[in-house]
DNA sequence: CAATTCGTAATCGTCATGGTTGCGGATTGC
DNA sequence: GCAATCCGCAACCATGACGATTACGAATTG
């Protein structure tokens, strides 16, 4: 997948993290989500917005605006979020095609069919943790 | 993991496998190589450069001069290739830390946890299919 | 009505990636 | 020896992804 200069899904799950943290009872706004996540308050906005079509977060504009969590943080899954942000992009990357090489166009239908094979791997293990998990550091611990 | 952007792994699949497919005795230069996969034959070289390090492929300047593999094509996993190319990246990309806040902490360390646990399975997927069944189709067909 | 906060578009800087060129060195074959 | 071929490598450029930033409008609260 090559270096991945993406933080979408990593803000997203330090947010949904910090919002199943918050024990207040007004929501929280982009501003004080942005601090947290050390990004932009607009950028936080733009990551949420799949989030919240999918049900996941409610926001509010308004004095007291801001968002919350919408699901129980038990219930969302880090594949879930993972599919919502990256959505059906490649992991392994592929190269531009030759059509008139017939080796190239073997290749590509397998690094194709493998790439749906490692996606698949990575949702898996995507989907034995939740935010719940997160929130309660039981993830695994690094060596 | 982001898109990726990067097509250094497809290549090295593409680029060993035609030399694995290959039965001439000559060894085969990057612009035939690049002309296969269609990209620079600059790119082609500093792509098998690491692989060449790692003893995978030979190559050798002049006339008849060009690329071949050094080893067994059934010996060569596409998770070797993968962590010749993408090291030891990040699979799920991170976002810059605030110190001051312990959530963020927290969930820093939980996602570098769970970056490792992604990149074991990936690798742990790579690690089924060698260039020869690339070679030889035996790969995981697309719906 | 003023203050707050989201929604969104537009613009910009930065960085990774790969393309392109150029030159030097190694090898082959005449 | 000399020309042709081909790798090695550095330098520079174009493109595109990603976020930061700014700006303005709409919704909500008090």
């Amino acid at each position: 997948m090559a270096r991945s200069t993406n933080t979408r899904f990593a803000v997203a799950v330090h947010v949904l993290t910090y919002l199943a943290g918050d024990t207040g009872d007004r929501p929280v706004s982009s501003d004080e989500l942005s601090t947290s996540t050390n990004v932009n308050p607009v950028h936080v906005r733009r990551v949420l917005g799949p989030l919240r079509e999918a049900g996941l977060v409610r926001s509010r504009p308004g004095v007291h605006g801001g968002w919350e969590l919408a699901v129980d943080a038990a219930d969302v899954t880090l594949a879930r979020i993972w599919r919502l942000l990256q959505g059906d992009d490649q992991v392994l990357g592929l190269h531009g095609p030759n059509p008139t090489c017939e080796v190239g166009r073997d290749v590509q239908e397998s690094l194709t069919a493998l790439d749906r094979v490692v996606a698949d791997a990575v949702a898996t293990e995507l989907a034995r943790f939740t935010v719940h998990d997160v929130l309660t550091r039981a993830v695994p611990k690094p060596l």
